[in-house]
RNA sequence: CGCGGGAUAGAGCAGUCCGGUAGCUCGUUGGGCUCAUAACCCAAAGGUCGUUGGUUCAAAUCCAGCUCCCGCAA
């Protein structure tokens, strides 16, 4: 498979494996990210993730910041095959119609469920209970395309973003490694997408992060499930925010008001929802530490915690 | 030089303003109580107070530089 020429396009950790996978299988010629945008707190660049393995390789990156305009370089490859995951960018038609084994997709879902840039997130939040990876020949539109491969995965109530991110990435890159042979051998065969079925797990937005007490509790776990450990679910607490990355649903009833703080034991601060007491486990306060609640409450005073109100 | 918070025992914190014996809660170890225990009682170990320099009779504390960690913003 070597004599295979792939572009490979992607951006975050999620596609690490997958590249990865390729590099040592296929013959990747570019590796297509995303320019260079987070920065540490001195203000310093950072490579994304699948720039800094393409460089370990010594595989050519190109970082466009408008793919939409500037990709002659691309073309210029000459490749077979364009395999995206997790890009970022609405990648033009002249691109996708280019290789002669066409512009496939590793997307973080069962198409046509979550389309979007954060589709394991809203799995978990949305508390859907089996997700899995899709992969597919690339649209003009986002992440509509044929569906080639797919591959199941069950969401278990002790993941969260941490756990199930990984498990998808994995199995994303098996499942490309299992389909690439019938892609180049034309032996794939692909199916289109029930519009009628098609949801959205669009890329988080701040707003959507903040913790809302009330609701019921199952659904603020699947949120914090969803959010942790980054960015985190948070809410606040005496004007300070406050990150919470692990909690679990109780069976005691609410009997203060939504946010309030109602009772504390060794290891959990057990806050009132709309219907039942959510067990805070794994906290972290603004300009401090993530620590388990059963540590945080060594150093406070309990008493002066109790009954106030979460925001 | 983007804004802000922080660094004290294995963990989470107080003490810093106003310099003078290193504290709290938990954990660990040993002992006791108990049918038993994650419960209770007693005891012990565990710290160059991030780092370097300055002021001082005396610095965790005041002053200056540096390192690292965290939140926000991009």
């Amino acid at each position: 498979m070597k004599n295979i020429n792939v572009v490979f396009m992607g951006t975050p950790t999620f596609a690490v494996p997958i590249l990865e996978s390729l590099i040592k299988n296929y013959n990747v010629t570019l590796v297509v990210s995303q320019p260079d945008r987070e920065k540490d707190r001195k203000g310093n660049l950072l490579a994304t993730p699948t720039k800094a393995l393409a460089k370990e390789y010594n595989i050519e990156v190109f970082q466009p910041t408008k793919i939409k305009e500037d990709y002659q370089k691309i073309i210029d490859k000459q490749p077979d095959i364009i395999i995206t995951c997790a890009y970022g960018q609405i990648i033009p038609d002249e691109l996708l119609n280019y290789p002669k084994y066409g512009a496939i997709n590793v997307h973080g879902s069962l198409l046509p469920k979550l389309r979007g840039g954060a589709p394991i997130h809203w799995a978990l939040i949305n508390g859907e209970k089996e997700t899995g990876i899709t992969i597919m020949y690339m649209s003009s539109k986002m992440d509509a395309g044929d569906i080639i491969s797919q591959r199941k995965i069950p969401i278990l109530d002790s993941d969260n973003l941490d756990t199930l991110y990984p498990k998808l990435s994995n199995l994303g890159r098996d499942l490309l490694m299992d389909t690439l042979p019938d892609i180049i051998n034309n032996k794939a065969n692909s199916i289109k997408q029930n519009e009628e079925e098609v949801t959205y797990g669009l890329n988080i937005k701040k707003e959507e992060e903040k913790i809302d007490f009330n609701q019921n509790a199952n659904i603020i776990n699947n949120q914090i499930r969803g959010l942790s450990s980054k960015p985190g679910a948070y809410c606040y607490l005496d004007n300070k925010r406050l990150k919470i990355l692990k909690a679990s649903i109780t069976d005691i009833p609410s009997q203060k008001e939504p946010g309030t703080i109602e009772k504390i034991t060794k290891d959990s601060l057990m806050v009132a929802t709309n219907d039942y007491l959510l067990a805070l486990k794994d906290i972290q306060i603004e300009g401090k530490k993530r620590c388990f609640v059963s540590d945080y409450l060594n150093g406070i005073n309990k008493e002066e915690l109790i009954n106030k109100k979460l925001k």
